[in-house]
RNA sequence: GGUCCUGUGGCCGAGUGGUUAGGCUCAGCUCUGCAAAAGCUGCUACAGCGGUUCGAACCCGCUCGGGACCUCCA
């Protein structure tokens, strides 16, 4: 539009301007989520995030190939490289094939992300539908020499790559520092580096998810899968690459370095990493125990949590916040958006109502080109959502008079409507499903008859005590000059 | 311990070297039989101490908080 997009870029820390490798193509990959147990509100977040990234860029025009994985595989637990792997665990635990894990936490994941209405990635590659791949970088990695089998499992040399490439590049942390602090494990003699990590591993004669490789049985690494898959799908180099700031200095970090030891080119020009959600100021995190899930949220039934949430309304909390600042979660922030939203939604749906003027006393472009800078610099949507505040406060002053908004103005407002708040934004004002039960509104039609004859026959009693049983039931009556409404609470 | 980020009004949260973020709460008003809802108006903050500057919440230094990563994590 005016100004070009910039994105804040981790590789280089700071904002650049967006050039992709092959306009109008766009190339992003997403580290996607672990499906060993339900996804927490922190990951929604990270997509919601990488969704408006998506969004908007399709927006602008651009072709984009999203690719987000999912990892139904080899993630380690607890210490590193060694262990079983999630999936083993919770199989054996609930004794289940790993499989019927991965299945569940999948429909889960996606469930989720259809609620709170993130749109589905082009492609979204599973580790299990790749173990080939890996092993194809993995040997290649090998005959680079940057890798070394021991004992059934390879190793990523650390020491020799940090050699021929900044190791560090995504972190800007000193080498010595990290050998420094890296914890020497029991068990791990075969390692020749203490900073080398797995991405073949060995599996032993317990262990559920194993596959063929030429150094045995064995399972893949926890980094290798993102390195195969996104090559797979996006090339040796691509535009962006997303995830929560929690895989910068490790995931990310190895994966840079699979790549460039495997083919000699960085993966992404562009790294994008999302904040975290904060409860109480302390990261939301499975092993903190402080994680809500999604459900929870949507249906109330937490004991933080005074009543449910639209998915909607937690999508629109979300938004208030810039992806790369942390966002702390409570029950009053919930409640504040939700009622900021509801007089969003309330301003569009009078928008409707509006005669048009003959003259205009508003600049809706000024406001448009303001949307298009926030979204342009570095996706600040807590920038157009005060925009769009900015516009309802129009809106309402037209209602009774005090601004003149001409067809023209209301056409654009219509238009900008469409295209920040449900296109880019994805806020999808579902239509309340109040008024679709017939039965229910022709019972409430009648009361609303009756109560009105109590009010003309000045019998407050009566018509007080309709609003106050009916109160009871959850639908709240409401009077105006126009008459009563009323609405499902 | 190391590296990095961060500290904004009652709450959540943007932002910038000199002009109102925005939302919620709260107060007042309008409307109204009373409520509720809705709308309008008001509430001017940037952890502390120094420094740079004509001018800093925004730049620099120190102090004190908070957090993330260095273990699996979005």
């Amino acid at each position: 539009m005016n100004q070009p997009l910039h994105i804040y870029n981790t590789l280089t820390k700071t904002k650049e301007l967006f050039k992709p490798i092959n306009a109008p193509l766009v190339g992003m990959y997403v580290c996607g989520p672990t499906v060993y147990s339900d996804a927490h509100l922190g990951n929604c977040r990270t997509f919601t995030s990488f969704d408006i990234i998506y969004r908007y860029l399709l927006h602008l025009g651009y072709k984009v190939r999203y690719v987000r994985n999912i990892t139904d595989a080899g993630h380690l637990e607890g210490d590193r490289d060694m262990g079983d792997d999630k999936f083993t665990k919770k199989a054996k635990e609930f004794a289940l094939e790993p499989m019927e894990i991965v299945q569940k936490y999948t429909i889960g994941f996606r469930d989720i992300m259809r609620l709170i209405n993130n749109l589905p990635p082009s492609i979204e590659p599973t580790a299990t539908g790749h173990i080939l791949e890996q092993q194809d970088i993995t040997k290649q990695i090998i005959n680079n020499g940057l890798a070394y089998e021991a004992n059934g499992t390879v190793y990523f040399d650390v020491d020799k790559y940090a050699k021929l490439h900044n190791y560090t590049e995504l972190t800007n942390r000193k080498l010595e520092e990290l050998y420094e602090n890296t914890r020497d494990l029991e068990g791990q003699s075969e390692k020749k580096g203490r900073l080398d990590f797995a991405l073949w591993i060995k599996a032993k004669p317990e262990h559920l998810m194993k596959w063929n490789s030429p150094w045995g049985v064995g399972f893949p690494g926890w980094h290798i899968e993102c390195s195969a898959m996104s090559h797979k799908y996006l090339g040796y180099t691509f535009d962006i690459h997303g995830g929560g700031m929690d895989l910068q200095a490790t995931h990310h970090t190895n994966e840079i370095a699979q790549n460039m030891a495997f083919c000699g080119k960085k993966p992404a020009n562009y790294w994008i990493h999302t904040n975290m959600l904060t409860v109480n100021g302390q990261k939301m995190s499975k092993s903190l125990g402080n994680s809500f899930l999604p459900m929870e949220l949507f249906s109330g039934q937490h004991p933080l949590l005074s009543k449910g949430f639209n998915p909607i309304v937690v999508r629109f909390f979300m938004l208030q916040a810039h992806y790369r600042s942390t966002l702390d979660f409570s029950n009053d922030a919930l409640e504040a958006a939700e009622k900021g939203f509801k007089k969003l939604k309330d301003a569009f749906a009078t928008l409707n109502k509006l005669t048009a003027s003959n003259e205009s006393s508003v600049n809706i472009k000024h406001i448009k080109d303001g949307c298009y800078a926030a979204m342009n610099d570095d996706f600040n949507t807590p920038m157009v959502i005060a925009h769009f505040f900015t516009i309802v406060k129009i809106i309402n002053a037209a209602q009774i008079g005090n601004e003149k908004l001409t067809s023209t103005d209301i056409e654009q407002i219509k238009q900008l409507y469409k295209n920040f708040i449900i296109d880019i934004m994805g806020l999808q004002v579902h239509t309340d499903s109040m008024n679709n039960d017939q039965t229910l509104n022709q019972v409430m039609e009648l009361v609303l008859e009756l109560r009105q004859q109590a009010k003309l026959n000045k019998d407050y009693t009566t018509s007080d005590l309709i609003r106050d049983k009916i109160t009871n039931a959850h639908i709240q009556i409401n009077d105006s000059k126009d008459g009563s409404n009323w609405v499902l609470k």
